[in-house]
DNA sequence: AAGACGAAAGTGGTTGA
DNA sequence: TCAACAACTTTCGTCTT
């Protein structure tokens, strides 16, 4: 088994931007954070849960032996190859023939399945580069593409808004969200074409899809917008009130994340107008606008509020 | 002049008869 | 299958800083 060695990211590294060494390794999204200022030190790290999780109870698939099975490889990553000549040398003729047997059915030309699926998962490498993704997001996504494929389920769809669907879906169970706006740019396709792709082949397999959290994205939206950790944790907190006064279901989660932002940046000093955080949470100053309204009013922030802009 | 505010009309998806 | 519905967007005119 091949092992990577990986130095505790947290002796060795130091934040660019304010040079604090307290970092904190975020395992789920495969990040180093910056505990100081929020920065985003780190993307795409190696994933260190257990090699040996397996899904769907394939207890079998557990032993630790051989390259680890790569879902992201199109055969998994464990062909094997039946050589010539000086390989079958010791063989007796009956041995022989089955062995040429066994040859000719591997070399045969690959099923136009398997040469789907190779295409798409190549398709997929490329965008989850762009898009950061860690591995783990990216074997999810090789996965429910394959399950998707040997259902038919692409026949009538192009096999980018297929993967790009398995990707936002993959992201969704991990609770590492991008948007479907990233998404769609990574992928050159369609937001719409993407949504109902995606829709489709998490109700044909059984994708569970709970609604993300807000939460998800604070750290991103707050990361590129240069704002601190103090923001974040305050932005955080007023999603977690608004949560327990239900004032949060069935609003998107992207409003309510930029909404937050916005008056923890208010509170904190550290101000951003409404286009800024609009631009970066993907939603329109409209939606922030309606957002804050309902938070400022339910959580009672009005005076604080109005004491900062007092000065 | 820039930012914040909110009304009005339109879009796409969900739900329930 | 259709209509009602909620969330969100686009657009635009009006205040506020």
């Amino acid at each position: 088994m091949m092992v990577i060695h990986v130095e505790s990211p947290r002796k060795t590294k130091k934040c660019p931007v304010c040079g604090s060494t307290d970092l904190e390794y975020d395992q789920q999204r495969g990040e180093i954070i910056c505990r100081k200022c929020g920065e985003v030190v780190e993307h795409s790290l190696v994933d260190f849960s257990p090699e040996w999780r397996v899904f769907e109870n394939d207890r079998e698939s557990r032993k630790r032996v051989g390259s680890p099975i790569s879902a992201s490889k199109y055969d998994y990553g464990v062909s094997t190859q039946i050589g010539s000549a000086s390989d079958i040398a010791g063989l007796t003729p009956e041995m022989r023939k089955i062995t040429g047997k066994m040859k000719m059915w591997q070399e045969r030309t690959p099923t136009a399945m398997e040469r789907n699926v190779k295409a798409a998962l190549s398709e997929l490498r490329r965008a989850a580069s762009v898009l950061h993704l860690p591995q783990r997001v990216v074997e999810e996504a090789s996965r429910i593409y394959r399950k998707a494929a040997e259902r038919g389920l692409v026949r009538g769809r192009s096999i980018e808004s297929v993967v790009a669907g398995a990707v936002y879906a993959a992201c969704r169970l991990n609770s590492i969200p991008r948007t479907l706006d990233e998404i769609a740019t990574a992928f050159h396709q369609d937001k719409k074409d993407i949504g109902k792709t995606y829709r489709f082949i998490a109700r044909e397999l059984g994708i569970k899809i709970l609604p993300t959290s807000p939460v998800d994205y604070v750290y991103r939206f707050a990361n590129e917008m240069g704002l601190t950790q103090k923001v974040v944790s305050r932005a955080i907190k007023i999603i977690k009130e608004a949560n327990k006064r239900e004032i949060t279901s069935g609003k998107g989660p992207m409003g309510i994340a930029a909404a937050a932002l916005y008056i923890a940046a208010l509170l904190e000093g550290e101000k951003k107008t409404q286009r800024e955080v609009a631009d970066v949470a993907g939603v329109t100053e409209v939606t922030i606008r309606n957002r804050y309204k309902e938070l400022v009013e339910k959580l009672g922030l009005e005076k604080k509020l109005r004491k900062i802009k007092a000065e």
